[in-house]
DNA sequence: CGGATTGTTCCATATAATGAAACCTTATTC
DNA sequence: GAATAAGGTTTCATTATATGGAACAATCCG
């Protein structure tokens, strides 16, 4: 049997467990002593040692000696690098990114969907270019965001199904979707109408209009996103950039595809 | 007995073997087939397979059924946006770049020093972008870039030598230096000097001017440097650059010291 | 100075990784 | 279209590695 969705509670073999504890690193938010991490594992003591020694030694984190504190290494982020350039759509979609924010002059969202998350792989704010991983790499919801939703509403039936199996449901905001059947209504309507829109359900005060990316075939390959606050616009505002949104979709689809990015 | 530095040929334990293999895939730049890695690594057959397949699973790299190929994965991204957060100058030192970037006007990297190269970890475009490589992720060597002699100048003598050890000393130009000594006279210079340049000597064209980071015990923290193009400016230019790159380094380092990185 | 708390090492045992070879499966050739 | 080759996957006895309870240091604390 071959196992092809990222393992999301048990790992197997030694290497899951050293990723797991690469997880638990990374999840802190800022380094972390020894005692820390072993409360929050479940690893015995000498077990969880030895794991963060060979990570270190191997460069996938830094020890501070003088603080005692584990904190992610930089060997993350070459490996990240490639990572984003091979297997993420940003760099091929970085043009029509561009050209999409001269366009429409908000905040653009490009993303691509893991473990039933929304992971961010390129950005463009309302006003200045940003960089490359100071936002690439944040993860966020997939029931109450505007890409989430609209990946999911093109997923396949059994992709579909197993990703709403995934989401928390927690209820942000008075609008956050936080059933499973509220949600499948509403994939049905994306999927009806072709886009979907956020009604200030992750966060109060933003909304946006998000396209999904799909391969010639029907596969989604992420999606793409305007972002606005309600003091800017509305979502019959957001509604006629419309044909830019979908449009640029299909260009990065099609860029996409032509490169690599097969079925 | 402990082995520190991180891995440059032969691994500890399978966690080891197993970031070889990321290192592998990752090093390929584009999605590699089985047999092309199996060339590559020294493994025999089946352990090279179960070691791809383990790491599949756990999401840092994916498989495309499609053309049989293996690419980094998205879970790479998440870690490394952590890692880049936590364990980077970058987040620090973003709102000083972009201060850097709008006086100077010319192309800025910062970057940090990791296994004996260059690892920019941030990067401001010339209003007038010229083309080049660099990105953040990216990494460089150390013995042909204004930051990785700026850093090397004012490494430990130990680790001085350690990192000299590790250079290439391939020409990349006729400028470049490319022996152990031409590069250890250049850093005695650059620490009595306290900047660095770089002469045309990684791309025909390419100067730039260089500063250490150096915590207030003098531990080096990173390097930043202006870049431009013979074309645009000339030594000299840079030289009047001079103030206000070393009192930006001063700044970074001193908002970095307040917020956390030790000694 | 006692008594915690936190971090590190030992070592017999259990577990997981190993790899040679067999076995499929898909291209290629004649 | 059968034969052959190449690429990819599985098996299983063997071996190397990770494991974790417990003992040991070191550091902190009142």
């Amino acid at each position: 049997m071959n196992r092809q969705t990222t393992n999301g509670g048990h790992a197997d073999g030694t290497v899951g467990k050293a990723l797991d504890v690469m997880d638990l690193v990374a999840a802190k938010g800022r380094p972390a002593r020894f005692a820390e991490l072993l409360a929050e594992s479940d690893h015995p003591k000498a077990t969880l040692y030895r794991l963060l020694q060979t990570l270190t030694s191997q460069g996938m984190l830094t020890y501070d000696e003088g603080r005692q504190t584990y904190a992610p290494g930089l060997r993350l982020v070459r490996l990240a690098h490639a990572a984003w350039q091979q297997s993420s759509l940003a760099p091929i979609a970085r043009p029509l990114l561009d050209a999409l924010s001269e366009q429409v002059g908000e905040t653009i969202h490009l993303a691509q969907m893991d473990q039933g998350q929304v992971l961010y792989v390129d950005k463009r704010n309302a006003r200045k270019p940003i960089d490359m991983f100071s936002e690439a790499g944040k993860i966020g919801p997939g029931y109450c965001t505007g890409v989430g939703k609209a990946m999911m509403a093109f997923l396949p039936e059994d992709d579909r199904a197993k990703a709403i199996n995934m989401q928390a449901f927690f209820a942000h905001t008075p609008q956050t979707l936080t059933t499973a059947e509220a949600l499948e209504r509403e994939l049905d309507a994306i999927r009806a109408e072709g886009v979907s829109f956020d009604r200030e359900e992750h966060e109060q005060g933003i909304i946006c209009i998000a396209a999904p990316i799909l391969s010639a075939t029907g596969r989604v390959m992420g999606a793409l996103s305007i972002t606005t606050s309600t003091q800017r616009n509305t979502l019959d505002g957001l509604e006629k950039l419309r044909p830019a949104l979908t449009e640029t979709a299909a260009k990065i689809a099609e860029a996409a595809e032509s490169w690599q990015f097969p079925d």
